[in-house]
DNA sequence: GCGACTTTGTGCATTTGTTCACAAGAGCGT
DNA sequence: ACGCTCTTGTGAACAAATGCACAAAGTCGC
């Protein structure tokens, strides 16, 4: 137990939501066959500053080599193990309307350490359509879906009208992280992880610098004028 | 120009990611016919705590009622329009593949301050296909579809590959702000601006926490026995 | 008008995150 | 073995965000 294992433990939140994109820019290094990279040069394929990345990186451990830089292939495994990815999580998809599907059909879960294990809908139209090798199951599966005990992570594509309901139900059935794409905040009671996806609101913050960058220009022409 | 202007400058950057989260919590209540709302409630429908709430809404200037709480229509007014949401933006889509198509039929975005102007994508094939009342355009058309002068907003949803060059277009066609839906990181110059929405970065954020859960458990056990 | 009550807006302390700058370490050529 | 060069890992300074607690400012009943 371990330095190495009390380190895990306090992963600053900040750090944890951007080692998902080094594990991707490690990805394609890796797909071009490049062995090491440096602090300066993985920085910059994941968008952010060198210093930031190797703070970030000493909070996993200390697994570069000074004078030379990170093994990929080292690298992306302590990272996939810091962040739990080290054997694939499930991955449940209720609600199969035009998101629900593109979703379902994205091929981006298995090769990230997730895999879709059911597809649910409450519409008996599209109940027993088949996705891939998946068929779209009634919503009364759902407690036959989660394996008691076993993890597992539930994301709500339905109509944000739907949405409370259908958390209520993947907490209720031992869900206990769920992905939110509907345009509406939802309650889960402590100890359920849940995050949200939004279009509208990526949108809006755009909207606003966009008017901030209009609105500094306005103000430029105002001072001129006196 | 006032002080009320001035206050409009510098918003913090995390109160204006959530702005759009009260603004939605807000249109559930003038759904709901509500007049009026405390902090407290509006805190607990958007999901944060009302200290939170009160801090942000203090950015934009001081338009509640103390002992009353805060009229909704009117505090709608004063987020759209801090968030610049007055007029609508207009919104290109590049990529018309299964997400591509999910979020061009999406129809939330009228109804928050957006307007779908455009779809195109490279592959001849879809060229031409309706969806909605848009009509797939190439990508030489491009140029056509910015008005130069007027801010726009480019939704990139193409496979990764592309994603980079598509951008580069994109910025090259005069688009300031970019929302990015592929896998990957794309650069973009000075003074473009850049948000990415993904996925399996949200899943694997999930991941990890409930990793940190279990492990917390073995860790209990391991303590006992000593 | 006035006092009781409610809820806002904010100053201050604390926590969390970022940036800077450099000592400590590793490889390499001689 | 030694000094030169390179890049990591990190302490310390700084900046941003959060949470607390309460005075200020309003409503309402009387
Ligand atoms: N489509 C997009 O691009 C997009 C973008 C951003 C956000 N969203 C949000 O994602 C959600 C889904 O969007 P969509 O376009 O796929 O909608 P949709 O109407 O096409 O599909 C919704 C599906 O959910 C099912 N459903 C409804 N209530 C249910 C319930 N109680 N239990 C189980 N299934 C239920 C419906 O049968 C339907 O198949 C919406 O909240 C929308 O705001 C969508
Ligand atoms: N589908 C999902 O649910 C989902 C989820 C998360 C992320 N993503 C990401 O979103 C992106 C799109 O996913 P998808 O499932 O719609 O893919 P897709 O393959 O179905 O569609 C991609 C579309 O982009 C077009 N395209 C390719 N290169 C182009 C170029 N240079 N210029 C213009 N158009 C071009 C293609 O013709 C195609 O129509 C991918 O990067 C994927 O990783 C998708």
């Amino acid at each position: 137990m371990s330095v190495d294992q009390a380190a895990k433990r306090d992963i600053p939140d900040a750090t944890v939501a951007r080692l998902p994109g080094y594990l991707r820019a490690l990805g394609q290094l890796t797909a071009q066959d490049v062995l090491s990279v440096s602090s300066e040069e993985l920085a910059y394929s994941a968008g952010v500053s060198s210093a930031k990345l190797r703070k970030d990186l000493s909070h996993l451990g200390s697994y570069g080599v000074r004078g030379v830089g990170y093994d990929v292939a080292h690298l992306t495994y302590q990272i996939s193990r810091a962040l739990g990815l080290t054997h694939d999580w499930p991955v449940i998809i209720v609600g199969m309307g035009n998101l629900g599907r593109a979703l379902a059909s994205y091929g981006g879960f298995a090769t990230k350490g997730f895999k879709v294990v059911a597809l649910l809908d409450r519409d008996p139209q599209l109940v027993g359509d088949r996705l891939d090798d998946l068929t779209i199951q009634p919503m009364d599966e759902l407690a036959d879906v989660v394996t008691p005990g076993e993890a597992c992570i539930g994301v709500v594509a339905t109509p944000a009208a739907s949405a409370q309901d259908v958390a209520d139900l993947l907490v209720t059935a031992g869900v206990s992280s769920i992905l939110n794409f509907a345009a509406t905040a939802i309650q889960v009671p402590e100890g359920v992880h849940m995050r949200k996806v939004d279009l509208s609101t990526e949108l809006q913050i755009l909207a606003f610098h966009e008017q901030q960058r209009s609105g500094a220009v306005s103000d430029e022409l105002l001072e001129e004028i006196g």
